[in-house]
DNA sequence: CTCATTACTTACCTTTTTTATAGTACCATA
DNA sequence: TATGGTACTATAAAAAAGGTAAGTAATGAG
């Protein structure tokens, strides 16, 4: 997270494989640790930072906040700053961000199905 | 890649969230760089290492194999080896492993349209 | 004997991601 | 004056993922 080197050979994979693959593509937004957890959340509707920090178990303030961030710059969700003491910020999915869903319940579903193998 | 050790946060953080949510239970199997453009090339029908390599744009032989590994532990994909000089080995997807093509098409279709955003 | 072919393996290193911990600004309330 | 709640930020360190380069085994062809 936070920076990445534009030169290293692994930016350069990325780039290209995601510019050949759409999944790449789209796994290169919607990949990292909590980025699924906090997508199928919002899906259900906006909520406050604090509403996820709650809802997800385990998750840091510094993770929470690295993915809303890049979601955000990906034009998953939006942010809502509303200018109160104290602070109250709300975070919801976009149009493309609710598209999501079918992806997500495709992956649940998959999930459910290779979790019986075990 | 290669070993994850098991007393670390992370490894419990994906552990407890994989058993919540079979969607990120999905991503910790077809999560990484290169599984998911394997698991696509794959779905044409079963190719040797060699033809991946070709395939795959610059993928190193190291990654090939780590993933191709992590796919036939996690029972997406078989290995066969016939005994042969020089060698010939096989990959091609199990019956699960195929059903991962809805999900690749949705991830797929996902990727087009936001792509079309930017 | 030497070389080519195929599918790896190994050792080491860099980059990226994730975790841990502490600290900040704001103002209302006690 | 001290405290509390909210949504962060900063810094450092650990862990995971990925990359580079060299080497291996078997054997048939030349």
């Amino acid at each position: 997270m936070s920076k990445v080197k534009e030169t290293s050979t692994n930016f350069e994979n990325k780039k290209i494989l995601g510019e050949e693959c759409s999944e790449v593509y789209a796994a290169n937004i919607i990949g990292g640790q909590w980025a699924l957890v906090i997508c199928s959340w919002l899906l259900k509707g906006k909520m406050r930072f604090g509403e996820l920090k709650k809802a997800i178990p385990n998750i840091t303030e510094r993770m929470l906040t690295l993915q809303l961030r890049k979601l955000e710059k990906n034009k998953i969700i939006t942010r809502t700053v509303y200018a109160e003491v104290p602070p109250r910020v709300e975070y919801e999915l976009t149009k493309i961000g609710y598209e999501l869903g079918p992806v997500i319940r495709q992956m649940e579903q998959w999930g459910e199905r290779h979790k019986k193998l075990q």
